[in-house]
DNA sequence: CCAATAGTGTCTATAAGACAGTATTTC
DNA sequence: GAAATACTGTCTTATAGACACTATTGG
């Protein structure tokens, strides 16, 4: 091997884009964002948010993988300041798979707060739940893949992370955390066994009290929580 | 946002790399394969092994990432064949990282035989030890995040993989295979405790046993085992 | 006999799953 | 009182770590 030393002119150039597999959950649903193509190719299937990536000639060279991950989260949620949960999970690279040219797409999974959901909803731009419609749902390119790869890089993450705080309010109930563990990994986890976990994450400092209960239905208000400071910190790590 | 509607040449096109972290374990030792750069930029540091990513404006649209790290590998080690595992970690793209130009990498992690150790030393090619030698080495490019991402990528991996199997011969030792495990995590694993992690592997039929023993040293004779058949297949996905 | 590794077994700690029962709210 | 969720607790199982002991080889 000659390490770098060949003029990459010779072996081509491709155009480089971000797709984010953006999710939230709604009423214990994973539920997944997609937007319907309307040019060719793949003209009236749903599509990841994605764009390309800036790049230019110039000393600068454009904009960073993880700058334009942030951009299109930006552009598809309407969200102001930068999200909490925006990781790299796979790149998708097969030659043939846009039609048009090569592309090489670094594909994103991001976490939003389930008020995004109500307000994010018209013609072009649907929520879909993760665990049911998702199979069945035309998806342009390799699209389909990369949601799929995109909900099995959640639930793997969700136990080793505080990813799960990201989709309650700031001060939350158990019964509101454990909702969005069922949601995501998609089974009911035991109430009595799940609080016991939810006491580890007590004594370890993780979360602590917050001040005040809460009852949303028809029965008996439930103490609230708040992710401890020291952990309330951005996750994400750039390219 | 417009997915896929907006013509991609005014984005501009980026040079595509794959870099290949090449592991393997020699006397307890996790190693990894460097080679020397004569040109510049970074000449007379380290780099890992790695290529451009051939690319083609016709229709065929040039190589795979997968069949492009395939290929790096099998120059790299000069191995005949195709390698076991192959997996992408990670993709690096910050611009930048590359002073002349635009440069997309993506990283990959391989296992090769501990036989290629003893073959594959010259100037420019060097095997270092993972551990302890890597922090001193003077790396090029954005190379030593990308070792230790693929370090940790392996960490991780191998207890839940059978990855462990790539680095002892057909048929092994539980010592052979606990010292393996105690490259790769960097710790000494209790030979008693592991054994009964390897009780596990036989009773779940992931191993069984093959016939004859083997003593290496100055001690008893042990009892040689084999990866069961149906394990025994391809475990790398492409792209 | 000594050194070294193979092989068997015990005790403890942690975490997850199944499941019993009481407490407090709305209707 | 019925329904629903909050909260406390028990029993069992799986896995990992610390550690004691015997077995078989080479020197």
């Amino acid at each position: 091997m000659t390490p770098s030393s060949t003029p990459p002119s010779i072996h081509g150039q491709s155009a480089i884009r971000v797709e984010i597999v953006v999710m939230t959950v709604v009423n214990s649903d994973l539920k997944v964002m997609l937007e319907k193509r309307i040019d060719q190719p793949f003209s009236g299937t749903w599509a990841l948010p994605g764009d390309f990536v800036s790049i230019s000639a110039d000393k600068n060279q454009g904009e960073d993988l993880f700058t334009a991950a942030q951009r299109v989260l930006k552009s598809a949620t309407g969200m102001t300041g930068t999200n909490r949960f925006l990781e790299q999970i796979y790149t998708f690279g097969r030659a043939g798979r846009d039609p048009r040219m090569r592309v090489i797409s670094v594909a994103w999974c991001a976490l939003v707060p389930p008020e995004l959901f109500d307000m994010q909803t018209d013609a072009t731009v649907q929520w879909f739940s993760a665990s049911e419609e998702t199979p069945w749902i035309r998806m342009a390119f390799d699209h389909a893949e990369i949601l799929e790869i995109g909900i099995q890089h959640l639930r793997n993450r969700v136990d080793h992370s505080t990813l799960a705080f990201e989709l309650v309010p700031p001060t939350f109930t158990v019964g509101e955390l454990r909702t969005v563990y069922d949601a995501i990994k998609s089974k009911r986890y035991d109430p009595r066994n799940f609080r016991r976990r939810f006491q580890r994450m007590l004594t370890s400092g993780l979360v602590e009290e917050a001040s005040g209960k809460r009852h949303l239905g028809k029965s008996r208000p439930a103490k609230v929580w708040r992710l401890s400071e020291q952990f309330n910190e951005k996750v994400s790590k750039g390219s």
